[in-house]
DNA sequence: CACGGATCCGGACCGTGGTCCGTTTAGTAG
DNA sequence: CTACTAAACGGACCACGGTCCGGATCCGTG
């Protein structure tokens, strides 16, 4: 149960008070409980804070929002997940065509959905989902394999129209209401990328 | 200000009482002033209520939820998209390819949000947006056109995932946050149709 | 017109996310 | 150990979306 996660703390802050420290564990531990046990929509911030022993008040200062908290529980997976985009093997990795690494991410993403997709659904709430670190590197990472795999398309708009199929809303609902299974979402995906790019040798067909 | 719209009005229902009929058409008016005077976002229900001079029990009896009064405010112009996707003319209506039509409807749908975003953000609040009716029509219509242009693909998934790239909250996101402007959201999709479709006769380049 | 029941009204009420501020406590300097 | 300050605590508080139900209203019937 490591708990020191400070991904967004880039300047020397002053450090963090002891009591700050023990309530913040305190707090991850209990919301990673109670979202596991119940799943993340039926567990209200009042809740957590109770389970944590903890005032109210003191859960939100630490984590400004539901979707932080939220995003907070996940913070673990997702620097796995940066980690591996980073340095990891191909085709998730460096080292494999653009085209190829594209699909991989989008499959890890659904992947991800698959086991966390009410997590994932309460950190993207209500339009926090733009503007949150993870989102930001996913795009970032999409437009320079975009750009790297065709100079001449609008890597930027493309990158947030190719996010928008991999939100928790629409995969939930994908997934739950319109019962389509986990393959053919990667298969619709892999379709959708090599869609979005030209035809990488020689086009077949 | 022509408020009788009964759009989900199929099944003989035992009519409306005169007086319900009366507060329906007050809080449409009220919502539609106050929406357009300080944007949706800016008004809570209660507002809507008292400027009806009606009770908040009778506005939630007759729409639901904030997103239902919200739809109904856009009924009319829903309306009048679909009355031209059936029956106008092309590329929207009938007689174009389907490729033209697909590009057509989305350029439709981006001038809607262009002017009416943020009740269309409402509309489409806290994943009410699948299973509402104009979602279900805009669904079906993408579905038809892409098994039209090409037999062979998903066109399920892709209605699904193309109808995520015209969602309120990334298209305000764009239109703010990134600034692109209107245009470069309309080529953006025209790519992305045309991505998704086979080159309909000779693949030039 | 008088009646009766179905329909509708409306505001008190609830749960929730989020804020505020008086009080407590951790850490430090002397 | 004491004194002091900045930080953190925590629960009362607020706004809002949504629900409930006792009482008022409409409208068909005789």
């Amino acid at each position: 149960m490591d708990a020191n996660i400070e991904l967004p703390q880039i300047a020397a802050e002053p450090a963090e008070r002891a009591d700050a420290a023990r309530n913040r564990a305190r707090i991850l531990a209990a919301a990673e409980r109670l979202f596991a046990e119940r799943g993340a929509g039926c567990v209200s911030m009042e809740e957590v804070a109770e389970h944590a022993h903890v005032g109210k008040g003191t859960l939100f200062r630490r984590f400004g929002s539901r979707a932080a908290l939220a995003q907070a529980v996940l913070s673990e997976r997702e620097r796995a997940l940066q980690e591996s985009l980073i340095r990891g093997e191909p085709p998730l990795g460096p080292g494999a065509p653009p085209c190829e690494r594209l699909i991989a991410f989008g499959e890890s993403i659904l992947d991800l959905l698959a086991g966390h997709g009410e997590l994932l659904l309460a950190a993207e709430g209500g339009s926090a989902r733009y503007g949150s670190p993870p989102y930001g590197v996913h795009r970032l990472h999409l437009t320079l394999l975009l750009r790297e795999a065709d100079p001449t398309c609008d890597a930027e708009y493309l990158a947030e129209a190719l996010l928008a199929c991999l939100g928790a809303d629409l995969f939930l609902y994908m997934r739950d209401a319109r019962e389509m299974p986990l393959e053919r979402l990667k298969a619709g995906w892999r379709e959708l990328v090599r869609g979005s790019l030209p035809a990488p040798v020689g086009s077949p067909s």
